[in-house]
DNA sequence: ATGAAAGCGCTAACAC
DNA sequence: GTGTTAGCGCTTTCAT
C-alpha cells in the first residue's frame, strides 16, 4: 500500500499523485473541463476508478459558495398530500441537480423555527416552506441577506416570498353551492385551526355561497385531528335542527366526519350530503363514492420547486409571485349525486397579482 | 459600513475582528466551549447577533470530518406506508443531531444506483435504504470504505446490512389461517413483483397456511399498481369456480380489488371475504370495514435510523443485525367477522439472527 | 496544455 | 485564558 492510499477516502490529492499529474489537471479531468490531453485525461481517469475517487461536494462548495441544497420544511409526512407534494419537489430538484434536505415541523411554530436556523447553518440555497401559523417577520433579515423562500400550501405570514397555494375559496364556494343545488339548506362546515390560511379561505368560500343563497353558516372549527373532528360532526349532529350536510375541511376532517355518521346510523347522502376539501385514498370505493375537491398536490410541489429554482439560479428575480393552482372538483355520490363528473376548477394555474 | 461587514454572509474571522478577539476565542464562544473570559464570551456574542452571524457547517464539516447528515433512498413518498416511515425516520434523525437527505428511488434500480454515488459524494455519513429489486453487490467497496447502510422494510440483496424488517411471513399465515377458518377453502392472493421480498415472504405464509388445510393457492402476481391490481382481481374473480377469498399483499393492491369487487357487484363478506396487508386510511369507515393486517410503519423508521445512529456513534459495531417487528392483526367486518379485535402478532420486535 | 499557489470558513494543536 | 498557525478537499486565477 503506497502512501496515497494511506487512511480515509482518497482525496483529489492522491488522485493525482496517483496518475503523476498536477491536482489542477486531476481536478479538471473530474470535473470534465477541457483543455487536457487525451492520454492524461485516461491516467486519471484509471487512478479514480483504482482508488474508488469520489469528489467531496462539501469542499467543493465551499469553495465554489454555492451548496446546491435546497431545504423542505414541511408539516406532515404522514399525510399524503403532503406526501405527494414532497414526492414531486424532490424529482424537480432532483432533475435540476440539487439535494433535498427534509424537515418535518409537525405544524410547530419552534420546531420550524429552530429547523430554519440549522438550514441557515447548513446552507441551504432555498428554503421550500409549508409555513406554521405564525409571525414570520423575523425572517426578513435573513430573506435579504440572500436565501431564498418559497411558501406552499398558504402564504407566510409576514414575509413577502413566492407562493404557491390552490383555489381554495373559488373551490369551497362552488362546492358548497353544489350542496345547495340539491336542495341543501343547512350546511355544516367542519373546520381545522380557525386561523390557518387553508381554512380562512375554504370558509369564505362556504360562507359566501351560503349569504348568496340566503342561508345561515353552521361552522365547527379546531378539528386538528380525526377525533375532534368525529367530536365536532358529532357535536353538530346533535344540535336541534342538524345540517343535512356537511362540507369538510381537508382529508383528516373527513374520516372523523365519516366515522361520526357511521355511529350516528345515518345513511349518506339521504340523511347526510358530504363534500370533502382533498381527495383521500378509498374515496371511490366507499359506498357510496365520496364527492371531493382534489387538490393538484404533486403540481403543487412541482410549481414551488421550479419558481424557488429560477430565483436560485437567477432566472426571475422580480416581485414575489402568487400562483394560485386550479382544483378539480370530482362529483360521486356523497352529495347526492349519481353519476361521476369531473369537473375543472375555474381559473388556470395562470400567475395572478396577489389577489383581492 | 466597516471593512468586517462586507459582501456575504459574516464569516467567524467577521465576528473576531468586531469582537477585538482572537479568531480562536470566537470559535469558542459560537461552539460553546470552556475556557473564555466571562468579558469576551458577551462581547463575542454581541458580534453574533449584531452580524447576523451563522456557523458555516459545510466548512466545519470538512474540518471535523463529519457531515451529520443522513440519507433516507424510499422507494415512494406518496405511498402513506412510507410517509410515516419517513416521518418516524426525519424525528429519530433531528433529535439525534443529524440531518436528513431525502431521496426517492421510484423503486428504480437505475434512480437509486445514481442517488447512492451522489450521497457519497455528499459526504453522508449512513444511508437508510428501503431498496430496490437488484443486486447491490456493488455496494460492498463502499461499505468498506466506511459508509454505514441500514436496510428497511426489505433486506439487501447481495449486501450483509443491519436491516430491518415486519414478520411477513407470520402474518400473512396468521391471516389466511383466518379466512380458513371462516370456511373458505378457495383463497386468492393477489400480489405485486414476484420477487419482491415483502411479496415473497407474504407468499409463503400464504401458502404454508393453505398447504396446512390441504388446499390449492390461486396467485395472481405483478400487480404493481391500483389498475392492474383490479385487472387482477377481475380475472381471478372471472375464474370458473372463483375464490370466496381474496388476500391483498399491500394497500395499492387492496385498493383494485375492491374496486374490483364493486363492479362485479359482489357483497363483502358475504359473495367475497378481504383481509388486506397494511392499513389503510379509511379501512374502518368503509362499510363492512377492513379487516387488515397493520404494520408499525413510525416503529420500522424509527427502529432503522436508531441502529444507523448506533453504527455511526460506535455505539454497535457487530454483525449486521436483522430487526423483525410484529404486526397487528386488526379484525374487522371484510373477514367475516363481525366484532372489532386487534391481536398482537406472534414474536416482539426481538433482534434475531437472519431468518433461516 | 499544465501546474503552483492562494484561499473558501472552520477547528484544533500548540505556543504564549 | 488567549492567539497563531496549519490544514480539511477543493477550485481557480495566473504563470509557464
Amino acid at each position: 500500500m503506497s502512501v496515497d492510499e494511506r487512511r480515509g477516502r482518497p482525496t483529489i490529492r492522491d488522485v493525482a499523485r496517483h496518475a503523476g499529474v498536477s491536482i489542477t489537471t486531476a481536478s479538471r479531468v473530474v470535473n470534465g473541463k477541457p483543455y487536457v490531453q487525451r492520454e492524461l485525461v485516461d491516467r486519471v481517469r484509471a487512478a479514480i476508478t483504482e482508488l474508488g475517487y469520489r469528489r467531496n461536494d462539501l469542499a467543493r462548495g465551499l469553495k465554489v459558495r454555492r451548496s446546491r441544497s435546497i431545504a423542505l420544511v414541511i408539516a406532515d409526512l404522514s399525510n399524503p398530500f403532503y406526501g405527494a407534494c414532497a414526492a414531486a419537489i424532490e424529482e424537480t430538484c432532483r432533475s435540476r441537480g440539487y439535494s433535498l434536505l427534509l424537515c418535518s415541523s409537525d405544524e410547530k411554530p419552534d420546531i420550524e423555527q429552530a429547523y430554519l436556523q440549522l438550514l441557515l447553518q447548513r446552507q441551504a440555497e432555498g428554503i421550500l416552506l409549508i409555513p406554521t401559523d405564525r409571525d414570520h417577520s423575523d425572517l426578513v433579515d435573513e430573506q435579504t441577506a440572500g436565501i431564498e423562500i418559497v411558501a406552499i400550501d398558504r402564504p407566510i405570514q409576514g414575509l413577502a416570498t413566492d407562493c404557491v397555494v390552490v383555489d381554495n375559496d373559488v373551490a369551497a364556494k362552488a362546492a358548497t353551492q353544489h350542496l345547495l343545488d340539491h336542495g341543501h339548506s343547512r350546511i355544516a362546515y367542519i373546520g381545522a385551526a380557525p386561523t390557518l390560511y387553508t381554512n380562512v379561505e375554504r370558509l369564505r368560500g362556504y360562507e359566501s355561497a351560503l349569504a348568496g343563497a340566503g342561508r345561515a353558516p353552521i361552522v365547527r372549527m379546531g378539528a386538528a385531528s380525526v377525533g375532534s373532528a368525529r367530536r365536532a360532526a358529532q357535536s353538530v349532529l346533535q344540535m336541534k335542527d342538524p345540517p343535512t350536510a356537511i362540507f369538510t375541511m381537508n382529508n383528516l376532517v373527513t374520516v372523523g366526519v365519516l366515522q361520526a355518521a357511521h355511529e350516528a346510523g345515518l345513511e349518506v347522502p339521504r340523511d347526510l350530503a358530504i363534500v370533502a376539501f382533498d381527495d383521500v385514498v378509498l374515496a371511490d370505493v366507499l359506498r357510496p363514492r365520496l364527492t371531493v375537491i382534489r387538490q393538484p398536490a404533486r403540481e403543487l410541489g412541482e410549481a414551488a420547486a421550479r419558481m424557488l429554482i429560477e430565483r436560485l439560479e437567477g432566472a426571475y428575480s422580480g416581485v414575489p409571485r402568487i400562483v394560485r393552482l386550479p382544483t378539480t372538483f370530482v362529483v360521486r355520490e356523497s352529495c347526492g349525486c349519481h353519476a361521476e363528473t369531473q369537473l375543472e376548477g375555474p381559473r388556470g394555474g395562470s400567475l395572478q397579482a396577489a389577489r383581492s
